[in-house]
DNA sequence: CCCCGCTGTCACCAATCGGTGAGTAGCCGG
DNA sequence: CCGGCTACTCACCGATTGGTGACAGCGGGG
């Protein structure tokens, strides 16, 4: 994730720098989409707009519309880029090789989803947006972003299959939703359901709880 | 010369209702209430401003300022309206006299928890509200519902303690936002993780896990 | 060379936002 | 009957939004 120092609409030519723009495409586009990208993360889904993103970028608008064909391409674009997430995001000691059990596994996994989601703006904003608003232009980020996250899953989860008599699509899906909710509320408010989520040694007790949780049901 | 004609575009259903406007400032403030309640439930917080309010509530928004002192004293107004849903969500049947074990207790709290939100649109559209705003608006309307859910629990739990060796609190928020997580994502994409959550028999699936994790951690 | 196309900029639009000052309309006590 | 209080409406403000058409400047191909 990289997380570039982006010029605020400050003092222009303050410098003896006039910041020559070079007339190249590309650049530009990346620029727009990673001033899409830091602006999602750092101000939230309320304040993304054509403006707000052509403001960061430091570009005009309308090129968001030429080269993105609105905020809803954009939008789009984002949604893709989102692919590299997996990638970004599998330890190199592969998956669940080394893991015996499928308690094991998803003890494991529960908590590196806990940490990426707690270490990712990008991605808590955009679940934050699913959750309130139901729009096309979201619903398309969210396929993305849950299947970014289903392949994510099957990465680390390898060949191991489930325990029988247990419904683990439904369970897991509730673990992920705790896990989600849980460094939603704690990112927003620092605390959830009376639990405060603001030290490391905060998230360290949500974590014990959440593996006691998972040991529970796959044992 | 009042209006009458409320402009809006659905919702039959009971809510603002104002017929027939006499002078009457008490009236008016409920109704001003009812508007700002409705709106919030039906229309997210997105879309939740003065002039919206005071269109769906039929009046200027100037009294909108007048009685409330602007949307923060509106907001505020909601948060204390709060306090009656926990008077509307306990069942007749008191809480856990005739539950044995502290895992009968929270399993039925679980899913009664699940079955209330679902069912409560005002209450997840603030639920979303908190997790994607941090402002002191947001932040004290959240309270008001934390507050509200934390008597709630209290009432239904009675006096019955939570067993040893494990850290209850820091459990029961996880399942809560394992609850408070699924609702939303049903609501909003029809879906969590993967998992559908449109039918009943959806549903039913989710509720089935959520016992099972609850049993698995309290036995 | 000139001209055309691509890149980027700017000015302007209608709509809506939150917010305020001023004025109207009805009720009530004298 | 009237003066004053209160409930209420209206007109307007500056700011910002998404969106569009017109134009400037550079560069490469004829």
């Amino acid at each position: 994730m990289l997380i570039e120092a982006v010029k605020l609409e400050n003092s222009p030519e303050a410098g003896a720098e006039p910041e020559r723009r070079v007339r190249d495409r590309g650049a530009t586009e990346r620029a727009i989409l990673a001033a899409a990208k830091s602006l999602l993360a750092q101000e939230g889904f309320q304040n993304f707009g054509i403006n707000a993103v052509a403001r960061r970028a430091g570009c005009d608008k309308q090129l968001i519309y030429r080269y993105y064909g609105g905020l809803d391409g954009l939008v789009e674009a984002i949604g893709t880029d989102l692919g590299t997430w997996v990638r970004d995001r599998i330890p190199e000691d592969a998956g669940g090789m080394f893991l015996l059990t499928y308690g094991d596994l998803m003890e494991r996994l529960a908590l590196l989803l806990l940490d990426a989601l707690k270490n990712d703006p990008l991605m808590r904003r955009i679940l934050a947006w699913e959750i309130s608003d139901n729009t096309e232009q979201v619903r398309r980020l969210s396929e993305a972003r849950s299947k970014a996250l289903a392949l994510w899953l099957e990465r680390m989860r390898g060949s191991l299959a489930p325990p029988k008599g247990v419904d683990a699509a439904a369970v897991n899906a509730i673990v992920i939703a705790a896990i989600q909710h849980l460094v939603l509320a704690g990112a927003a408010g620092g605390q959830c359901a009376g639990l405060s989520l603001k030290t490391p040694k905060d998230w360290e007790k949500a974590a014990l709880a959440l593996k006691r949780i998972v040991r529970g049901v796959y044992g």
